[in-house]
DNA sequence: GTCTATATCTTGATAGAC
DNA sequence: GTCTATCAAGATATAGAC
């Protein structure tokens, strides 16, 4: 039941709807604050004013600025796309994964949010390693192979992290006016580079087709 | 005239000695703190507690919050050593450069205060984009030529942002506990990919002497 | 020069009217 | 269900004793 339809049709919204609704306008708004202004910012009063509804409403959905901050980060982690890309796309599929968040409007906020906060907001840092770079990073060195995996993994998924909050959340001028083909393009060999087998390698498993 | 030199003679510090001593002490008190929480989380209350003194002597001293911020993060930005860099050893120089600051015990905590706080106070992101970041990508596009100068030059800075805040912010697993050898090890390589010449230059002007 | 005491403000959270 | 009123805690900053 939309509000459209319920306009057309003259229909009164149920007590369940209307409260449905304005929790999801009272996240939606939080989302946002949370992104702009990080965690400690944010105020309660900030995110009621934004939505449009009275500050004690906010508490009585969601209990706590904590729980708040929960709700309005959560499932940043997309379903990763990691698993299928064959050694030679890996780094472009990291790529795309690092920006897709960022290049989605409907995630762009969420994960402004939880990444302004990781450095000062212990929750946050917690999920932003343990729930969101961690696992990637152990999905890109499962797809790697040499003794560097891991390190390799992590220092790509840092890279691209510098990358993202250098362009969304820092605003550094040759970063945040670029193209994104251009970043792409400049990018992806380097990646490739990052990868590629180094020369410490075992000498019983030489590196690839190099 | 040091401690020792007075324990050891009587002489006793003159009252502006002491001033300057015990602003010393909450300068010190106040860039560990900031580097630990963040602007926002730092109280001068905790600087005091720190520094052993009490907390309007952290008033006297700095006026306010803001200014003792400002004070503890001076100076983060060393003098740059990016300009006599030849172009093949520029990479190795950003990189060293991007470390320098946290290996040095006598500056991980001013280089921490700043960083930790950039993404959520103004002040702190000013700084770091304005005095440091993009004066360095300027010296680094200056030794690079290419029409994509700027935006390579931008991108290794952000790259290495990433993994020092990765590493000494975030403390990513792979990352804290890498071997720095093994992390210049295999970042060179990538950084030098990056900053190779791309296929889109200009034909009129051939990339450097590849 | 240093500290006690406090003014003033803002925050998250609660209680109760309607 | 929503809002008014308010609480308790904690913050920066100030005034003045010593």
């Amino acid at each position: 039941m939309t509000e459209a339809h319920e306009a057309a049709t003259g229909a009164q919204p149920t007590r369940a709807e209307r409260r449905r609704r304005s929790e999801a306008a009272i996240l939606k708004a939080a989302t946002t604050v949370f992104a702009e202004t990080g965690y400690d910012r944010t105020t309660i009063r900030a995110v009621a004013q934004r939505a449009g509804v009275d500050p004690a409403l906010v508490m009585q959905h969601f209990a706590s600025k904590e729980r708040l901050f929960a709700a309005a980060t959560e499932q940043t982690v997309p379903t990763d796309s990691l698993l299928d890309a064959d050694i030679d796309g890996l780094s472009e599929a990291a790529l795309d994964h690092a920006f897709a968040p960022f290049e989605d409007p409907e995630l762009r906020a969420q994960a402004e949010a939880l990444l302004r906060s990781s450095l000062t907001h212990p929750a946050a840092l917690k999920v932003l390693r343990d729930d969101v770079m961690v696992p990637v990073q152990t999905r890109l060195a499962a797809n790697l192979g040499d003794q560097d995996a891991a390190l390799k993994a992590a220092l790509l998924n840092a890279s691209m992290l510098g990358v993202v909050t250098a362009r969304y959340l820092l605003d550094i001028p040759a970063l945040a006016e670029a193209d994104i083909g251009d970043l792409r393009r400049l990018l992806l060999p380097a990646l490739d580079a990052l990868l590629e087998t180094s020369d410490r390698d075992d000498p019983a498993r030489p590196g690839g087709e190099s």
